[in-house]
RNA sequence: GGGCGGGUAGCUCAGUUGGUAGAGCGCUGGCUUUACAAGCCGGAUGUCGCAGGUUCGAGCCCUGUCCCGCCCACCA
């Protein structure tokens, strides 16, 4: 709505467009504006990037997709919305942003709601049927099977459901006014993402990096799946040491072992104790015979055993823990492995190879009553039987020595899972990284981790990594692990050497395509072939999305523009996951680092300083507080907070946050309500409003470029309310929108009013995106030729140009001091602001007198004084000012 | 057990290279002031977790220590 002002007498240089303030709703109505700017964006297009443009122009965001499971809460706006501030800061730079979007749609969390949405289960030898549409199940198919579809119909369900939210998250998003361009939207598990997932599979094979092995892998028995070190956690369970006693085989000795997992006897393949314990010094080389089962086995001295812990002698099992697995290695020890990928003992011959014992009938009646079980009723059916035993592998003795003695101790868990892990011997697939450790070091070192010390936690993690990293899962909505195996004569599948696919064939379902030089018809026939059922991690396709991005492997030219990323925003939980992998991949494949530059944001935490998680039932959902507050002020707290920094749910913040939105609006209003001339700056104060000013944009800008954007955001707002509103603009309008005084000066204080909001607008403009664009398409917008404030450019020395310095930089605030000391003296009276001083006298020493004399009429309109005095009072300190012999006029 | 971060006003947090402790909220006194009462002008509020040390001078540097949080760690 702007205006021409009418002056038709003044040859003025340049009249001030103008708004009628009148016309303007009296509040800023944030929820109208969201809607209206929101589209206005997506239509103009100012979030798009440009691919014509070079890399060096480029400003590349790796951004976290969101797990699509339910819904987004109060985190993510927080995280998303820091990452979104330094994003538009780039973009005023006038930065060519490549801001995507991604959906994280791949993986367990939406297997779990797939089968309990519909009530169906995966299992991958079901047929697939075209067409199968499903709908929500009742409640009485609920009370039937579920239904088994095949591995192709039930992905097509985890993208009809995921869709359903991604939809959502979308829209919240949008809302939210992160920049993003919406055009370069992935999901994990489309077509894109498991072709550049599966080409990276066929790169790290090429380059002997993946490598599949039968081997002890840490494994759920409720997920049935194999998991990597990242996804393991350490919790801490009541446990309890049992005593067990043990024989050895000729000789009448015995010695006790202590363990908390008696259940694992049958595994037992050896006996091991310090070597310089002299408890058990004349056992090492002997053979130990187990309880129960009469299974000799050697017994052998270890550093790793500590002579402290339990009875100093303990069992090695296949496999308790993973220094079981190291012994197992070391020792060349027997695999006598009867824990089931199920949780359940399988079944046991003792008797036979692998399961000699002295007394096979014996071991296999005990082994009886076990078999079948899962490991909690095993562990007390195993204790049982030890007590109930008429005599120990000695024949003499109690085999369970003593009541079991009940310790906490630390058990490792998948993160999703609810019962400890196992380690079983399966076949999987593994990407080698444990020699790669020292160059994994050096590119975590070229990355600027924000804050810094985010980067220790990557320096220890890799330092600490023990494994390579497992990738094969034995999962169905992942992206499928790209190789079939010949199945010889004899219908033996031949691991040794798979089958993989050209790369143009990618991505491929190894489950429904049919290698090169094969037909369909041969499929799990005897000199045919099979299709590999197991899927990749989640974070295989994960680790990739720079690349995903970048179009690797797909469109050289857009990936040599588009990697690496320049940042990575993402939280600090996922570090040895999410940032390592992809660091990781990126070394693998090019050598390279994914991104200059990583960003970690901090936790939301509750009152109790508890993290915010819906899986806690504590978390707020976002669109109230975008209903309450507006969405420029929910983003003022989130950029208020510095990365890394855990932050409160603070509601005080938001009103804070809107309080600002609401000055701006208003501050807007009025200094662009006014017509009048413009001309050039030059008097006193204005330029010493200008030269302050001009030092918080070099300040801001320094702080943005450092992803500093809460101090930059403080800055800016302690400027605006201390130097601006209550400031500037009272010493500027009197003179700016009064009748009196010549020409220039009016039209000097106008042009510094114009000047400075136009500034604040834009160093608002990242954080507060709505209002700082409302305001600025009344005037600025079409003055400036800029249609809107989020590709204006950011502020810089530029604006500043042809402005004289002031001729002491200290006058503003000089000025400042003064008529504070002025509306002190109205505030001591009782008497309001407002109200005329008929005369007064200002004291002060000689050089403040002096230095006060260029602005001081400015102090004087601004504090509307009809008339005044100085008088010099040679004790004040410099810059203090005192007020006497004041008179008011009447209340009017 | 190891590592990282934090402990500053009643609350949430700033505090750059060491130089007289800050903001917002809350509390409180005053003011309808022609942009804004969602406002303005004032006021009160601190053993900077604790103990040492370095220094002319420490919230900041060093040592020790106590709490809180997070990450890691070999389950006998």
């Amino acid at each position: 709505m702007p205006s021409q002002s009418a002056d038709p007498e003044a040859p003025a240089p340049k009249t001030a467009l103008s708004i009628n303030a009148e016309e303007l709703p009296k509040h800023f109505e944030s929820a109208e504006a969201e809607a209206r700017w929101d589209t206005a964006w997506q239509a103009s297009g100012i979030y798009h990037y440009d691919e014509t443009r070079p890399r060096e122009e480029t400003f590349v965001v790796d951004t976290p997709p969101p797990t699509v499971s339910g819904s987004l809460h109060v985190g993510h706006v927080f995280s998303y919305t820091q990452a979104d501030v330094v994003v538009r800061y780039w973009r005023m730079r006038g930065k060519n942003i490549f801001y995507p979007m991604g959906w994280d749609d791949n993986g367990l969390p939406t297997e779990r709601r797939v089968q309990d949405y519909f009530h169906v289960r995966c299992e991958a030898h079901v047929p697939y049927e075209p067409g199968l549409e499903l709908k929500e199940a009742s409640d009485a198919q609920r009370k039937e099977r579920p239904r088994l579809v095949s591995r192709k119909n039930f992905i097509e369900l985890c993208h009809q459901l995921t869709q359903v939210d991604e939809q959502a998250f979308h829209a919240l998003f949008q809302r939210l006014a992160l920049s993003v361009d919406w055009r370069q939207t992935y999901s994990t598990i489309d077509e894109h993402c498991r072709a550049i997932a599966q080409r990276s599979f066929l790169d790290l094979s090429a380059k002997g990096l993946a490598y599949q092995t039968w081997a002890p892998t840490m494994w759920d028995v409720d997920f049935q799946t194999a998991v990597a070190q990242a996804e393991v956690e350490d919790r801490t369970r009541p446990g309890a040491f049992h005593h067990i006693e043990f024989g050895v085989q000729g000789s009448d000795r015995s010695f006790v072992i202590a363990t908390t997992r008696p259940e694992l006897l049958p595994a037992c393949v050896g006996v091991t104790a310090h070597p310089d314990d002299a408890r058990n010094k004349d056992l090492f080389g002997k053979q130990a015979l187990t309880p129960l089962f009469k299974v000799p086995v050697p017994i052998f001295p270890s550093e790793l055993a500590d002579p402290s812990k339990g009875t100093g002698i303990l069992m090695v099992c296949t496999f308790g823990d993973q220094t079981d697995v190291l012994w197992w290695r070391e020792q060349k020890l027997a695999l006598r492995q009867v824990i089931g990928k199920d949780g359940r003992l399988v079944p046991v011959a003792y008797g036979s190879p692998g399961f000699e014992s002295q007394d096979p009938e014996l071991a296999n009646r005990h082994y009886a009553e076990l078999e079948g079980k899962k490991l909690a009723p095993a562990r007390e059916q195993i204790v049982t039987l030890l007590r109930s035993a008429s005599g120990s592998a000695t024949g003499k003795g109690a085999p369970l020595t003593q009541e079991p003695e009940k310790i906490e101790h630390t058990v490792k868990f998948y993160e999703r899972g609810e019962r400890p892990l196992e380690f079983l011997s399966t076949r999987q697939w593994f990407v080698r990284l444990l020699d790669k450790k020292q160059a994994l070091l050096a590119k975590g070192a070229e990355i600027d981790w924000r804050p810094d010390y985010m980067g220790v936690r990557y320096r220890d993690w890799t330092e600490g990594l023990s494994q390579d990293w497992c990738v094969s899962r034995q999962r169905y909505f992942g992206v499928a692990i790209p190789v079939w195996y010949r199945i010889d004569a004899s219908g033996q599948p031949n691991y040794e050497q798979p089958i993989l696919p050209a790369e143009s064939q990618l991505p491929v379902d190894p489950m429904l395509d049919v290698p090169a030089g094969f037909q369909a018809s041969q499929r799990d026939q005897p000199d045919g072939f099979t299709g590999e059922t197991d899927v990749f991690d989640t974070w295989f396709t994960s680790s990739m999305t720079p690349q995903i991005g970048s179009h690797w492997g797909k469109d050289a030219a857009r990936h040599a523009r588009l990697f690496p990323a320049d940042v990575r925003p993402q939280s600090h939980e996922i570090i040895r996951t999410w940032a390592f992998y992809t660091i990781a991949k990126a070394l693998c494949h090019e050598g390279r680092v994914p991104w200059h530059n990583v960003m970690i944001s901090g936790w939301i935490l509750d009152p109790d300083r508890k993290k915010m998680a819906k899986s806690k039932g504590n978390a707020v959902t976002p669109l109230h507080l975008f209903e309450e507050y507006g969405v420029d002020s929910v983003r003022y707290w989130a950029a208020s907070a510095r990365l890394g920094a855990d932050t409160a749910f603070d509601t005080q913040t938001f009103k804070v946050g809107k309080r600002l939105a609401t000055k701006l609006f208003n501050a807007g209003k009025f200094v662009l309500g006014h017509p009048g001339e413009l001309h050039p700056i030059t008097s006193e104060i204005d330029r010493a409003f200008v030269a302050k000013l001009a030092r918080l944009v070099e300040s801001a800008t320094l702080d943005l470029e450092g992803y500093r954007y809460a101090n930059a955001l403080q800055n800016i707002e302690t400027f605006f309310w201390s130097q601006f509103t209550d400031t500037y603009i009272e010493l500027a309008k009197p003179r700016a929108w009064g009748a009196q005084g010549r020409a220039e000066e009016r039209g000097s204080a106008l042009s510094a009013l114009r000047l400075g909001l136009n500034v604040l607008l834009r160093l608002f403009a990242p954080v507060l995106p709505y209002i700082t664009e409302e305001v600025w398409s009344w005037v600025f917008a079409s003055e400036t030729g800029q249609a809107s404030i989020h590709v204006a450019p950011w502020p810089s020395a530029g604006d500043f140009k042809g402005i004289a310095p002031p001729h002491d930089p200290g006058s503003f605030d000089l000025a400042l001091s003064c008529l504070n000391a002025i509306n002190k003296a109205k505030s001591d009276a009782g008497v309001s602001a407002g109200r005329v001083a008929e005369r007064l006298t200002l004291r002060a020493n000689a050089g403040t007198l002096a230095a006060i004399a260029p602005v001081i009429a400015d102090v004087a309109g601004a504090a509307r004084c009809l008339s005044y005095d100085t008088a010099l009072d040679a004790q004040l300190e410099a810059g203090v000012f005192a007020v006497t012999d004041a008179v008011f006029a009447a209340k009017a």
